[in-house]
DNA sequence: AGTGAACTAAACAGATCGGTTTACTGCAAG
DNA sequence: CTTGCAGTAAACCGATCTGTTTAGTTCACT
């Protein structure tokens, strides 16, 4: 075994189930029997392999997250040409191919949050990890970039992530992605990155 | 009547508890029964005045996006004071202030979209009425600073406000509303306003 | 040959979902 | 004095919710 991440084929089925119809539908709207009807499962299968609905909410935001990590490393570091400067713009880049993808309703995990207002879902912590994650990452470009202050245009960088997402979900302006990247030009600009 | 906004004051107490329960809650996680409940209220009384959950929802969304309105007009043009580069900054001070007073979970309406994914939903019109206003007023404002492209610094504007909106609910960064300030200065000046 | 993991099928449990119905009260305006 | 609106109280509808249970099958590994 396995390209199943480690799981069962069934628990596979049950994953991949889930995550399409938690994105499209919201999770409280999807019962478990949808999904293990679904995916072709018996809810008993999804119990063994899951535990509860609150786990497999958990084991969706997590590979969701893996996933979007791995693609945005990734296109930030292919061709490993280009200045630091460079890279930080392509973030944006990556973030419209990911949307035009598939986040057609914006972000899943902005969308989870808004569903679990529980401090204390497991989910939450991917999702803080997931945004402290992105921060990081754009604090090392904005450092390699030679920012005056890293941390603060890694803020500013982060909300224009987040804005680009939420309006493209939205369709209120045209092109969410363009004009963050505009705006993160100037940002750099005035942060001093050569 | 009335200070209740035309409507009886049994249907003021169910509009109440359910903003408060829509926004705390989910809109999908609060059912009928505990609305009503809540409002120290009989269902047979929630259907007469609502007609259904669906409208109650809308009018829960409509009030909200009437009183955002009122708040930001009334914000941007007290004191009568001020140039047009200062009544754009100030809808930001507005925005922070509206989210330290009633905000602590994110935007009503971006929440509330997560939640309506069927576009046929009446609260999807309501919502994307909501961003459109708020992009015109930019807009507006964009012109009177004297902006060279009024409708991109719009664009910019709205993205910088959802932005803030967004972080501010997920407490990935410190201080959104001042990051999401600076940058629409920087905006403003690469736009040529005055 | 035998064990154990992964799975199907289907019934069951108690709670809650959105929504309706019947029967009754209090009260203001014509 | 009556009509009609706003409201309470509570039962009821069928569907769905998360989660459990019992019983049996398939199949790879030892």
């Amino acid at each position: 075994m396995t390209e199943t991440g480690g799981l069962t084929p069934a628990a596979r089925k049950i994953l991949d189930a889930a995550a399409e119809l938690f994105y499209a539908r919201g999770i409280t709207a999807v019962g478990v029997d949808l999904i293990a009807r679904e995916a072709g499962v018996t809810k008993k299968t999804l119990y063994d392999r899951f535990g509860s609905k609150e786990a497999l909410v958990e084991a969706y935001l997590r590979e969701r997250d893996e996933r979007w990590r791995r693609w945005l490393t990734e296109q930030v570091e292919s061709g490993d040409a280009g200045t630091a400067h460079e890279r930080v713009l392509r973030t944006f880049d990556a973030l419209g191919l990911w949307m035009r993808r598939e986040n057609p309703r914006g972000c899943g995990f902005v969308n989870a949050a808004a569903e679990l207002p529980d401090p204390e879902h497991p989910g939450r912590k991917v999702i803080s990890e997931q945004k402290r994650w992105l921060r990081g990452c754009l604090r090392d470009l904005a450092a390699q970039a030679g920012a005056r202050d890293a941390d603060q245009l890694a803020d500013e960088l982060v909300l224009l992530h987040e804005g680009a997402t939420v309006l493209n979900g939205l369709r209120v302006i045209a092109d969410p992605v363009a004009a963050a990247r505009s705006l993160a030009r100037g940002a750099m600009e005035r942060a001093g990155c050569r």
